[in-house]
DNA sequence: ACCAGTGCTGTTACACAGTAACAGTCCGAA
DNA sequence: TTCGGACTGTTACTGTGTAACAGCACTGGT
């Protein structure tokens, strides 16, 4: 049976929870699996989620820039990488940009749903499409190490908004 | 029931063959959609269809550079615009890095298995992929416009070589 | 013949994305 | 105390992609 993570967020939803309930669960995630969630990391994760937009790089780095002086390239770098690393972040590759991943202690597979009206992003997890990729590998012989689906669409509130405009 | 495009292509075979006939389905893919296939695109394809592998673009700029001292990537960038559009190339979002068509003239989806090892792409089209993938999307009344599927792993004969080191 | 518009390419100059390599710091283990 | 490892700072670079303008060829109308 299919089951969805991450539904697409309301517009308008109390996200001040969505940051505070991704950071203690990261805590928990990195502490279970003893790694360090410091403070320049845990930062970059807050600013990560300050929205459901996947955020660029160079964004971060901005943002960073204005508090620690010293921020250049490489820290924000850094710190993705571990956060990629730790399943707390997820990159879109089609983008060039990152988003929080809202489950990081279940497994991650990576399939993402991408509203290019709105830009939010969703996060799937259906092993029934991971199970249909590994059944069309196999026949050719190929062996799955990792998936990367990324869907563009528009989000139920978008589709409403262009049929508004087009009426 | 599920087709493959593309299989693996198999270490040695008459690649020449592979080029000519991409080219001459490129051209009638253009003429029957009223594009125009000049030198510079005509060129620029056959040089990613040089191999199997995925090509970067500054690979083909440099490779370009030898025949024309004005190409800059501009040059290159439009081409790769142009192929993309025309369904002739695709981009593989994962590895920043461009791949022929085989099937031009076939709707394309982008469902590709990338061996990590020998770096060959495979094209496949799994309409049962994208159903599935259309599905879980409805289910969030998500309307898709556009996939990316990019699965990596091992091909059968790295595969092998993989279990000849280990053994 | 003239002109305007369009499509293709040349050219310059950037902006954005990502990494290598080395230098300090901190802290816990031997 | 000393060593090693993890983290961050710092510099400098490579790689990826685009904006903007200029020229040029062709086409279609006047
Ligand atoms: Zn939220
Ligand atoms: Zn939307
Ligand atoms: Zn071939
Ligand atoms: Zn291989």
């Amino acid at each position: 049976m299919a089951t969805v993570l991450k539904s697409f967020a309301p517009p308008a939803h109390d996200h001040g929870r969505c940051i505070k309930t991704a950071l203690v669960k990261a805590e928990r995630a990195c502490t279970a699996s003893g790694k360090r969630l410091t403070p320049l990391r845990r930062r970059v994760l807050e600013l990560i989620w300050n929205s459901h937009l996947p955020v660029k790089a160079y964004e971060l780095l901005s943002q960073l820039a204005q508090e620690r002086a010293q921020a250049a390239p490489p820290t924000v770098y850094r710190a993705l990488e571990f956060l990629q690393d730790a399943g707390l972040v997820h990159r879109i590759a089609s983008l060039n940009a990152f988003v929080g991943c809202g489950e990081p202690l279940a497994g991650h597979v990576s399939q993402f749903l991408i509203c290019t009206r709105c830009g939010t992003v969703a996060e799937l997890a259906e092993p029934a499409l991971s199970a249909g990729i590994a059944a069309s590998a196999q026949r050719l012989g190929f062996k799955v190490a990792r998936e990367t689906i990324e869907v563009e669409g528009l989000c139920r509130d978008c589709q409403k908004a262009e049929r508004a405009l087009t009426r």
